[in-house]
RNA sequence: GGCGCUAUCGUCUAAGGGUUAGGACACCGCCCUCUCAAGGCGGGAAUACGGGUUCGAAUCCCGUUAGCGCUACCA
């Protein structure tokens, strides 16, 4: 037998920018469909236009193309089963729900949410479930008809069937069964004509061939209605799986508020691609050993289902930021030259025009003392500007009342050296600590604190190496004039 | 409130009837060291609770509790 092709799909609505949480369901569909060597499509959700955001759809291709998760079919990049914008197929889902009312799966309904709102509120404390009470589904043809010329505003609803019990198969949650009695007379077309995620993600699902739906926890409820809709059209079902939540460090459901939600923030921050997927998929999945470090197609090799967990998850920065060094350990100086310009240009040092070499150069002496790029100009802003204050714990333990004349003896050293290596500021300075007969460290510290302000950092050999013996030479003279005791 | 889902160290998780319940992050200690990191070595830390089933339960079943989700003309 011919196995058909496998379709997945990630069908993100665009709320502006792309939630960390839809990152991870994002990289879990794209591994399952690379993995079995399937189709994957990119479709926009765009069914509530009260939420629509300029340019979400862009930024949202974007940050997956940054994520390196190509899909193969979707909006701008085209495919046999678009347009891949549900906005742009509203006939479409008009011509399937009128269908379900003429098979008489589906009604018009002319209630004012007033009046359903009131309902709501009358039966609230009752104990009862507050759906809809189906009015208007004992309305006559000719009420309809009357109705439908005046052009009142009107929805259609689905029909939900009394004293059914709905059961499914999850490949995640396994056997899972709801009461259709539970279920609400579910709105399918608005009064504003677009259709509601339940229609249009069960049409557009079959009409694009999807396969396997994978998606987040909270659709799990509403699967029913899908089921009842795919029966209503006579449509296979696609096989489901409900992604855990990734939660929040109290375990409400990752928000805003509680730190960054956006894959562009941690883009921003510098966390690197490979980092910030690594981590998320490890949100809910696990090779089963102890590997914990991967790049995105070994992923796609390891990737299963099966092993995906059912407990939700929660986003935690420490595990990010330790896994995220892990991939920087793996790139060159080279590799993250472009990043920390990107940083450098979107913050006060846009003006810099620094070299490639000084960049590597930085980047080498801090690249084990981060978690992210952006961590350079949070811990060593000496590199990109002098001092602007001197540390005062670290003033105390080593400027001492010798200190200004020692580190003049210093100067006169380093003036005299041609195109230091590190190994020359080294020698020199021990030259120089010999001559005074005082340890190395009596200039190592003063001299740390006078370049970058600060008693931590790489090794001093490699900041004043970094940093060139013009400046070096200036920093400290400024110190002895600045300190004084 | 109703319905559903979930439950192993603080966190991410492994073990799916027999293990001293394993690893990683974080934390603590030691080593390395000009500082801070990184790295190496070591340490403390968990089966939510109660009942069953079984020779034997973290694992299977039931209940309780807790958390979360859903309960819209939002997705």
């Amino acid at each position: 037998m011919i196995s058909k092709t496998i379709r997945i799909r990630f069908a993100p609505s665009p709320t502006g920018y792309l939630h960390v949480g839809g990152l991870r369901t994002a990289l879990y569909n794209y591994l399952f469909a690379r993995q079995n060597k399937g189709v994957f499509i990119l479709r926009i959700e765009d069914t509530d236009r009260t939420r629509y955001v300029e340019g979400a759809v862009e930024n949202l291709i974007n940050t997956l193309r940054w994520a390196g998760l190509d899909f193969d079919e979707g909006p701008k990049k085209g495919g046999s089963f678009g347009p891949y914008i549900q906005s742009e197929r509203l006939d479409i889902y008009r011509k399937y729900a009128e269908q379900l009312v003429n098979d008489g799966k589906a009604y018009y309904c002319f209630c004012t949410s007033e009046r359903l709102e009131k309902m709501r509120d009358d039966l609230e404390g009752t104990g009862a479930f507050a759906k809809y009470d189906k009015t208007c589904l004992k309305l006559s043809q000719s009420d309809i008809e009357k109705n439908l010329a005046v052009r009142s505003t009107y929805v259609i609803r689905m029909k939900v069937p009394e004293n059914r019990i709905i059961k499914f198969h999850d490949l995640i949650r396994e056997e899972v069964e709801i009461a259709s009695d539970l279920i609400d007379d579910q709105v399918l077309i608005k009064s504003d004509g677009y259709p509601t995620y339940h229609l249009a993600n069960v049409v557009d699902d079959h009409l694009m061939k999807v396969t396997h739906v994978i998606r987040g926890e909270e659709w799990l409820p509403s699967v029913p209605k899908h089921i009842l809709l795919y029966e209503y059209f006579g449509w296979e079902i696609p096989k489901l799986a409900h992604l855990p939540l990734l939660l929040n460090a109290d375990r409400s459901k990752l928000s805003k508020r509680q730190g960054d939600v956006a894959v562009e923030d941690y883009k921003a921050k510098g966390y690197l691609k490979e980092g910030l997927v690594n981590f998320v998929a490890f949100l809910g999945w696990n090779p089963g050993d102890e590997r914990e470090i991967f790049s995105l197609d070994e992923l796609v090799k390891e990737f299963s289902l099966e092993r995906v967990g059912k407990a939700g998850a929660i986003f935690n920065i420490e595990k990010l930021n330790w896994i995220n060094l892990q991939h920087i350990h793996q790139k060159t100086n080279e590799d993250l030259i472009p990043i920390l310009k990107e940083i450098l240009s979107n913050s006060k040092y846009k003006g810099l025009n620094l070299s490639d070499e000084y960049l590597a150069n930085v980047i080498g002496a801090m690249r084990v003392r981060i978690n992210y790029v952006s961590g350079i100009l949070e811990k060593s802003s000496y590199f990109f500007e002098q001092p602007q204050s001197y540390d005062e714990n670290v003033l105390k333990k080593h400027w001492r009342q010798e200190t200004p004349n020692q580190l003049s003896k210093l100067i006169k050293e380093y003036s005299l050296l041609q195109n230091p290596t590190k190994e020359d500021y080294e020698t020199a300075l021990k030259k120089t600590a010999e001559q005074l007969g005082i340890g190395a460290g009596k200039l190592i510290h003063p001299t740390r604190l006078a370049v970058s302000g600060m008693g931590e950092g790489p090794g001093l050999y490699d900041i004043l190496f970094t940093l060139g013996k013009e400046e070096v030479i200036k920093r400290i003279e400024t110190a002895i004039n600045k300190i004084k005791f």
